[in-house]
RNA sequence: GGGCUUGUAGCUCAGUUGGUUAGAGCACUGUGCUGAUAACGCAGGGGUCACAGGUUCGAAUCCUGUCAAGCCCA
């Protein structure tokens, strides 16, 4: 029987211990103290977390990781700025979780990465914040108050948060380089975008256009998506329908319906389906004259409500196509042909009549089809909102005022078809609850469009995470791609740098700041390249001599971002090789909202400028939402603070449940007590496990050898052949870039360490002296320890750090300075030895039907049985029974484990004929196969394919032949035994007790109840005690027969049969119909 | 309106090229074990695999449609 360790004796041979690199440390006793320091078994992770902040911190490991991979190859990671006016959130923290992760990994694996940090400062964003704080709503309060003094509030103002976002950083060890952070608003920066925009130019890829865009007349402004999002209500609109006669044909009309009638002046076209059916119809007026009206066949009952018509003809929506009709006004004039139909997508059925009324100058589709047919694009509104001069009749008269005088008019001239009126949600100004109207603005666009097979293409080379964003969501947009809208008409973001001649509107790029010296003749170097100072700069023109003055315009703040490749080296201007080594990106990783956002707005810029893609690994995170499932928002007040997370569970439990709750591109609902799980879970788990390996290797004077043992035994032989398939699965996993894969495992590994190979093992350490078998327990578990460190470290920073630092820096001071600067495991294949880890998987199963069959037959584990008997599927399952015939008699608690026979024993069998194998190799015929294995004897053929024969079935005449492992075996025990089975498994159990099994229940009973005392005494697990004991007759021969055993397990140096002393810790108690009375004293 | 995604136990998630009795953890109940454990073991309740068709010897899985939710676009 296994006892505790006594004292130990100190080694006089000197410990031979391997460091990091190979080379041995001796360590002598006495001249140097090396030893695992002592290990609180209830850790306060956040408290360890903060020290190893420290450490990292005064030990400049963040650097070191830089430093020690110095010259290795790069791997190339690019921060993607975030803006630092607003407090980081719960998804920032995954996000930088995220973006962490594989640096940590790829450095283990030697690989230089440098981290840049970045913030992204320019945008309506930021210029709202100012308005707010301002208490502004219009961009002429902003232009009053002068620009410069509102850029300047702009610029302090993206860096407001920032000392927030440097703390959370840290905190989650998110290891990046802010102190070197770019910025997207130093002229440095800028400039740099000016040189990309400078190359386009030249390459003829920038050119004016118009925008349709929400805009606010009062105002005078367009309002930005999330803006006009604000604005949304209920309005009651006019629903008109009118005729527009043909050209070939007066007595026919194409029917339109439109809810803006002051646009109609505008109109140069109408567009139909190209696949949506038409029909002329023809109808009674009320004047008692027939017309004949075109719409689409599927609204002719809702258009004509019950009255009437007769359908004269149908066809195709494209036979409409080029039709010509009579425009319904002429105020301006059109340059190109217009007042056609033409086809489009985009018309629908669900309302009006299927013909619909193009505007370009007021909407979108309109404008777009306006591009794709030239068609001509009459500009009746002003800015205001007013009709210009040439709308003669309605002229300075806001639009939406002239509604009713233009219904007059059509009226009048029997256009009018029907004027009712229609409710329906419409955006208004968020500010001044003016109805928005869209609207034609002057824009720079970036012909983009025209590489959009080169975006496909590119696009294909990236690695996505996950797959379906590729070919999905992202490249749907790259496949539907259409010019980038450069231009924006605010005050806080790059200048575009087009010069413009104010009387012959000759134009001038600017590419750079030696350029524009160059070009307004004084030198600019220090000039702050944003408005208004930039737009202070003029020259005049070369052709004309005019002034030459820079567009007011600003760029797209996803330009800044995406030029980042180029513009956080101030590239070309300096940092050339620099640029080269870090271009392009191994690794990105953003939510998913960054699809159109800065994931395009890298791939657009670098396709166009290099040809090339600019990230080939990227992570594309999915939303998180609160625990019911909506989505966090201010206005909620659903917001989870990390720091209430940090604070309570600590920042690897909120890494942890990030990297293995859910696939990364899931939504994920999220509440800080799934983050306290991952304490309980798997935290605990695995510290407890390392508190009990530092406990008893100190009281062994344990130190990691130079060689592994010899005498492995197979329960280690398993444990390594686990950990060797997990250092391969964890591995490849990182370099697939699947994060639950390259985490979950780990987990699953712990839970077998602590709860199958420790639990098993803990005997082997508690024995006195040293032996193999007990060096061999050691050293598989600290192997297994020190590798979990490593392979944890780039997922749990901190706590991989702690194990680390104790379990391998306290013995050997020559090992890296800290676990992420160590070499990243490596497994060897011979380790894993498959069909071992098959063997364990059934013992497991089979005692954990054997502990069901002991539920069932009422005996408690204490209470030894004479005999486990184990029914199995296969021959090589037998013999995994017999070779771990110990360790499932132990587990337990049996005298003997053997297998049932299958011709002896009170077992019955029957068949199951398994459908995968069967089915697949015999398809229809499966069904008939299986009901003729089924008819066979039953026994007979157990018994044959137990011995691994096949079988011979007869199917309408045919023979098959039927392979052992195509049908599975089950056994069912007939009488006599307490079993417990799941599929082919069965576990038999003899309950029936002797008396020396009865006395030695008691024994293990009564070692309980002494163990239980020690523990309620306090007693150090070393501590000899004396035992007195006053037992009834039955216990007290049960304690003499065993008395050896009992004195080993509770380290008893005296046992009395007396009555303890009152003084002394004791206790009384009755268990199996006996009685006692027992005390200890520590010795 | 279009595109993409998701829908499996009260909760969080697995579920192999389709294989017949759909799993795990948490939570709950009972019970056992324990000188590492805040744990652990065993058992139990808990499921119309969103719904409806189809393909197939066989569907959570493949196809079509519907519903719901989310994101993006319009």
């Amino acid at each position: 029987m296994p006892a505790f360790a006594g004292s130990r004796v100190v080694p006089r041979e000197p410990m031979a211990l391997v460091s990091e690199e190979g080379t041995r440390v001796f360590v002598y006793p006495g001249l140097e103290v090396v030893m695992f320091k002592p290990v609180s078994s209830k850790p306060n992770f956040v408290a360890m977390e903060e020290a190893i902040l420290r450490f990292w911190r005064e030990h400049r490991i963040f650097e070191k990781t830089l430093e020690t991979r110095e010259g290795q190859p790069e791997y190339v990671f690019y921060e993607g700025p975030p803006t630092a006016n607003g407090r980081p959130g719960v998804h920032h923290v995954l996000a930088r979780a995220f973006k962490d992760i594989f640096p940590r990994y790829k450095v283990m694996r030697g690989y230089h990465v440098i981290r840049r940090g970045g913030w992204d400062t320019h945008g309506l964003p930021v210029e709202l914040e100012v308005e707010k704080q301002l208490g502004f709503n219009s961009k002429r309060q902003i232009e009053e108050f002068g620009i410069a003094r509102f850029n300047a509030l702009c610029k302090e103002s993206v860096f407001r948060y920032i000392k927030d976002w440097e703390k959370l950083t840290e905190r989650i060890a998110f290891w990046v380089d802010l102190e070197n952070a770019y910025i997207t608003y130093t002229n440095d920066y800028i400039e740099s975008v000016w040189w990309i925009l400078k190359t386009f130019w030249d390459r003829g890829l920038l050119y004016k256009g118009y925008k349709v865009v929400p805009y606010c007349p009062r105002c005078g402004t367009p309002l930005a998506d999330h803006e006009v999002a604000l604005g949304y209500d209920e309005a009651t609109d006019p629903s008109v329908f009118v005729r527009l006669p043909l050209v070939e044909k007066a007595d026919t009309s194409l029917l339109v319906w439109t809810t803006t009638p002051w646009t109609l002046p505008a109109n140069v076209a109408v567009a139909a389906h190209p696949q949506v059916e038409y029909v002329t119809v023809e109808r009674q007026r009320s004047d008692g004259s027939s017309e004949k009206l075109i719409l689409a066949a599927p609204l002719v009952e809702k258009v004509f409500r019950g009255e009437t018509v007769r359908i004269l003809e149908s066809y195709q929506g494209r036979q409409l196509q080029g039709m010509r009709y009579r425009p319904l006004f002429t105020f301006l004039p059109t340059q190109k042909a217009a007042h056609y139909v033409v086809l489009g997508d985009f018309v629908t059925v669900e309302d009006g009549t299927g013909l619909v009324h193009m505007a370009p100058a007021f909407g979108a589709e309109d404008m777009q089809a306006a591009q794709e047919n030239d068609l001509p694009i009459l500009m009746t509104v002003k800015p205001d909102g007013t009709f210009v001069d040439e709308v003669t009749p309605w002229r300075g008269l806001f639009v939406k005022d002239a509604d009713p005088l233009i219904l007059r008019d059509l009226e009048a001239r029997g256009l009018l078809f029907r004027a009712e009126t229609y409710t329906h949600t419409y955006p208004f100004c968020w500010r001044c609850k003016t109805p928005l109207l869209y609207y034609a603005r002057p824009a720079w666009y970036i012909r983009t469009s025209e590489y959009k097979e080169r975006l496909v293409e590119l696009n294909r080379r990236i690695h996505w995470v996950p797959e379906h964003i590729k070919e999905g969501r992202f490249g749907n947009w790259l496949a539907n791609n259409i010019d980038w809208a450069l231009s924006r008409e605010r005050y806080w973001g790059t200048p575009l740098p087009i010069w413009e001649c104010e009387s012959c509107e000759h134009r001038q790029m600017i590419g750079s700041v030696a350029e524009l010296s160059q070009f307004a003749g004084r030198d600019l170097s220090h000039l702050d390249l944003h408005r208004p100072y930039v737009d202070e700069v003029t020259w005049s023109c070369p052709q004309c001599g005019g002034v030459m003055r820079r567009i007011p315009d600003l760029i797209d703040v996803w330009f800044d971002s995406g030029a980042m490749p180029v513009a956080q080296w101030h590239y070309p201007f300096e940092n050339q090789e620099m640029f080269q080594r870090q271009f392009p990106a191994d690794y990105i990783c953003e939510a998913v909202d960054q699809t159109r956002g800065w994931f395009y707005s890298l791939h657009a810029i670098s396709t166009l400028l290099f040809d090339s893609e600019c990230y080939r690994n990227v992570i594309c995170l999915g939303l998180i939402l609160d625990a019911e499932g909506q989505k966090m928002s201010k206005s909620r007040g659903n917001i989870i603070d990390p720091w209430e997370v940090l604070n309570v569970h600590g920042a690897d439990a909120f890494r942890w449940y990030l990297y293995t709750a859910s696939p990364p591109g899931n939504e994920r609902r999220f509440s800080a007590d799934l983050v306290g799980n991952v304490v309980r879970e798997f935290m605990l788990t695995l510290w407890n496990v390392y508190v009990f390996f530092v406990t008893y290797a100190r009281l062994d004077n344990w130190r990691p050898p130079a060689q592994p043992p010899t005498a492995l035994t197979a329960l280690d032989e398993w444990l390594l052949s686990e950990l060797h398939a997990l250092v391969r699965d964890v591995t490849q996993a990182y370099e697939d870039y699947n994060v639950p894969d390259a985490t979950r495992p780990i987990q699953d590994f712990v839970e077998k360490l602590s709860t199958w190979y420790l639990r098993r093992s803990r005997r082997r350490f508690w024995k006195a002296g040293s032996d193999a078998d007990k060096e061999a327990a050691y050293y598989t578990l600290y192997t297994a320890l020190v590798t979990v460190a490593k392979l944890l470290a780039p997922a749990m920073p901190f706590l991989a750090e702690e194990l680390y630092q104790n379990l391998v820096r306290a013995v050997d001071s020559r090992a890296p300075e800290s676990v992420h600067l160590t070499t990243w495991p490596a497994w060897d294949e011979k380790r894993i030895q498959e069909a071992l880890n098959r063997d364990m998987a059934l013992v497991m199963r089979l005692v954990s039907l054997g502990h069901a069959a002991r539920q069932k037959a009422n005996r408690r584990v204490r209470q030894p049985l004479r005999e486990a008997a184990f029914s199995v599927g296969n021959v090589q399952e037998r013999a995994a029974v017999e070779r771990f015939a110990d360790l499932i008699a132990d587990e337990l608690n049996v005298k003997s484990v053997r297998l049932l026979d299958a011709s002896t024993e009170a077992v019955s069998h029957s068949l199951k004929p398994l459908p995968k194998q069967l089915g697949q190799k015999y398809g229809n015929r499966f069904p008939a196969i299986q009901k003729a294995i089924l008819a066979l004897d039953a026994e007979q053929a157990a018994r044959a394919l137990l011995n691994g024969q096949s079988l011979q079935v007869e199917v309408d005449g045919e023979t098959y032949e039927i392979l052992p492992q195509e049908v599975e075996v089950r056994a069912q025990a007939r009488s006599g035994f307490e079993v417990a089975e799941e599929g082919p498994y069965l576990a038999a159990l003899v309950t029936e007790l002797t008396p020396e099994l009865i006395a030695e229940g008691l024994a293990r009973e009564f070692v309980r109840y002494v163990q239980d005392l020690r523990k309620q005494a306090d007693l150090e697990i070393t501590d000899r005690i004396v035992l007195y004991v006053e037992a009834s007759e039955g216990l007290r021969r049960a304690i003499e027969t065993y008395r050896d055993y009992i004195q080993n397990e509770t380290l008893t140096v005296e046992l009395h049969f007396e009555k303890p002393a009152s003084d002394l810790p004791q206790r009384q108690a009755s268990f199996d119909g006996q009685t006692v009375l027992f005390g200890i004293k520590k010795r």
